[in-house]
DNA sequence: TTTAGACTAAACAACG
DNA sequence: ACGTTGTTTAGTCTAA
């Protein structure tokens, strides 16, 4: 019958996440809009060539390091990472801001920036190395000290053991540093290629509040052992154990850091070229975690002689705590940034070689990544129409586009998050039921990929009460192209609604009203009759024509976006916006079957020559009218008569939102239909 | 200030 | 008679 509100949920939603306020500031950077940069290949051979060789250098260094991340999440505490009390805000808070800009952002490389890329690998190598030394010198002098304490026995075992301490939050400091060298260089080097300062750009890439709780969380150990090394300095030597474990700010932190600091201590009498020697032993009970005698986790690299003091190590250090899930979800970070930008690259790959009519050394290993697999329906399906006999057209079509007239698409839902929840959430006051009025202008201003958000905020939006910043129509627009057969009876829609958006679980009179009214106002969803009663399905031409062609490629518009999201280098970051919409008319255009490019072209005739309306459409869909049979087109009953209306969401799937659904900080991303299970509203039909 | 789009509310009709 | 589905109109709000 009806769906009765079934679940109430009560939870206290997060609806006001303080993050980025205002997306408009208005401050013209004033930076020339340059046209992409990867210009054209069609030179000789040899640039060819050198493009294929050093794509191909890519490629393989960044699977490699891919392997190296990816070896480190399978850690047996990874899968309780849910735990987390605040799931939900903490996984949109990773999810969504910061991950837009680095991602897109890398979709640009030129091989020339891929090469820097390269180089930049290898300088994180050599400055491992570096810290390496450093570390293996500290352990070393731990080591003497330790001897120096043996033969002064015990008199001055205190002072000593001081010295030691200092020594060993040095040495937790250098590998924290490290880590976090690290991890500034893997996103510099997918941000931004400039040699800038690390912290800067990754701040570039990330929102300051979202960078702020970031690395609260993960360098709460480290801010901690700063703490404590200050007041070390202050007070000298006269810091003794007693007063370490109790003067501390960081009760927590403080704890695992002396625990750690011991144990590397304990452990040091194993310096660490001996542990090379006993590389045989590893590989007898072999743990990803546990390589080269130390451990694996990420900034820790405790030494340890054997497997069983290396679980005691893991259970001790590693347990289940906050630090340990926020160092989860930082690895899960850096693993998913690689894992885009190796399926980014491939699929560059790919396409330069068919735009050169070579023949791929390969065929396309890495192009669809584990994660991809697991993605949501919608896009997995779309990933699944992939055309194998086509010639590809991306590769032809996308790199001669110099998409001008673009709109912004690389900033997406980023920002728009929450500031739209803010939105609407100020404006709910009006509405007696809480019912506010969905804003639309939001996902229409910044060119929301409605895909690409529910994608990444899914279960956010399954479990927050909050409302969707999208419109009714493109909400139903979504869940009808979700469908298997993209047509779906209102109670389907109805369902889905409530199954996607914990917010549409009351007032149910209010929004299905809305959803109807939705329904039949507008031209481009179509009443189809169908065998078993009528259908709703999108006329994707329709649904194109309804957007006013005024916003795309503002340039004031773009800049201000640019800057709202505080990216320092306006031209890099056009540029990314630039090659973000070419790329994914690239993606996109991969999921066009045949009939498709019939209605590419007509939009094109039509006078929708942006980019981004074309991959929408394409994306989308792949069909105009999407899956009606001959018949279906026979039975339709009824045709609406409507002036071209505006309707927003026609941007692009970006590849990074189904990225996030392997996520495991959030529950598995199911398909839709097995979710229906679950909720107790009516399925029954 | 005007205008257009989106939302809410409601009336109404057709249908099972 | 009742609930669902679908259409239509009116009013409000917001942003351009």
């Amino acid at each position: 019958m009806m769906v009765e509100s079934a679940s109430e949920t009560t939870r206290t939603t997060p609806s006001n996440q303080n993050g980025v306020s205002s997306l408009s500031s208005h401050s013209d950077g004033g930076g020339g809009r340059e046209g992409g940069s990867n210009g054209d290949t069609n030179g000789e051979i040899s640039p060819v060539d050198l493009l294929h060789l050093q794509q191909q250098q890519a490629l393989q260094a960044a699977r490699q390091f891919l392997l190296q991340q990816a070896s480190g999440l399978n850690s047996p505490s990874s899968n309780e990472v849910k735990q987390s009390p605040v799931q939900v805000p903490v996984s949109m808070a990773m999810l969504t801001p910061q991950m837009i800009s680095p991602q897109q952002m890398q979709q640009i490389l030129s091989p020339a920036q891929l090469q820097a890329l390269l180089q930049q690998q290898q300088a994180i190598m050599l400055q491992q190395e570096y810290y390496k030394k450093q570390q293996e010198q500290l352990h070393l002098q731990l080591l003497t000290q330790q001897q120096q304490q043996q033969a002064g026995k015990q008199a001055a075992k205190e002072q000593i053991g001081n010295k030691q301490l200092a020594f060993q939050q040095q040495l937790i400091q250098m590998q924290q540093l490290q880590q976090q060298h690290i991890l500034n260089l893997q996103r510099q080097g997918l941000v931004s290629l400039q040699p800038t300062n690390p912290m800067q750009s990754l701040q570039q890439a990330m929102c300051p509040g979202d960078l702020q709780q970031l690395w609260k969380e993960v360098s709460g150990v480290q801010s901690a052992e700063e703490a404590l090394k200050q007041q070390q300095q202050q007070t000298g030597e006269g810091l003794d154990l007693s007063t370490n474990s109790t003067s501390s700010s960081f009760p927590k932190a403080n704890t695992h850091s002396t625990l750690h600091s011991l144990h590397n201590g304990q452990s040091n009498h194993t310096p660490k070229r001996d542990r090379y020697r006993d590389s045989h032993e590893e590989h007898a009970g072999s743990h990803p975690l546990y390589g080269h005698g130390e451990c694996k986790w990420p900034g820790c690299e405790a030494l340890c002689d054997d497997m069983g003091q290396f679980i005691k190590h893991l259970n001790n250090e590693h347990a289940l705590d906050d630090r340990s899930t926020a160092q989860c979800r930082v690895q899960m970070q850096v693993v998913q940034q690689l894992e885009i930008q190796l399926s980014k690259e491939s699929e560059r790959l790919q396409a330069m070689m068919t735009h050169l009519h070579m023949r791929p050394s390969e065929p396309k290993p890495f192009n669809q990544p584990l994660n991809l697999a697991s993605s949501g329906s919608l896009l997995k399906r779309e990933s699944e129409a992939y055309p194998e006999g086509l010639p590809h057209p991306p590769t032809s079509a996308a790199a001669p586009i110099t998409p001008v007239r673009q709109g912004p698409s690389v900033i997406s839902s980023s920002s728009l998050h929450s500031h739209s929840h803010s939105h609407s959430h100020s404006h709910s006051h009006s509405h007696p039921h809480g019912v506010g009025p969905i804003r639309r202008r939001i996902a229409d201003k910044f060119c929301t990929p409605i895909a690409s958000e529910l994608a990444q905020n899914c279960e956010f939006y399954k479990n927050a009460d909050v409302r969707p910043p999208f419109t009714y129509a493109s909400l139903i627009r979504h869940a009808i192209l979700e469908a298997p057969d993209m047509q779906l009876t209102l109670n389907e829609i109805y369902n889905w609604f409530t199954r996607m958006f914990a917010y549409f679980r009351r007032n149910t009179a209010t929004w299905k009203n809305a959803v109807r009214h939705n329904l039949s106002l507008h031209k481009c969803f179509v009443r189809v009759e169908n065998v078993k009663g009528a259908v709703w399905t999108v006329d994707e031409v329709e649904y194109q024509k309804r957007r006013p062609p005024k916003m795309t490629g503002s340039p004031t518009l773009v800049k201000n976006m640019i800057s709202g999201l505080g990216f320092g280098s306006l031209n890099a970051s056009y540029q990314a916006a630039l090659a973000e919409s070419s790329l994914t008319l690239l993606n996109s255009q991969g999921l066009v079957n045949p009939s498709s490019a019939a209605s590419l072209n007509m939009l094109h005739g039509m006078g929708h020559n942006d980019v981004s309306s074309t991959v929408e459409q394409v994306n989308s869909n792949g069909s105009c009218s999407p899956t009606l049979s001959p018949q279906q087109y026979g039975h339709q009953v009824h045709v609406k008569e409507e002036p071209t209306e505006v309707e927003e969401d026609r941007r692009s799937v970006s590849l990074m939102a189904t990225i996030t659904h392997g996520n495991m900080a959030l529950p598995s991303d199911r398909d839709d239909r097995d979710l229906e299970d679950e909720l107790p509203t009516d399925e029954l039909e």
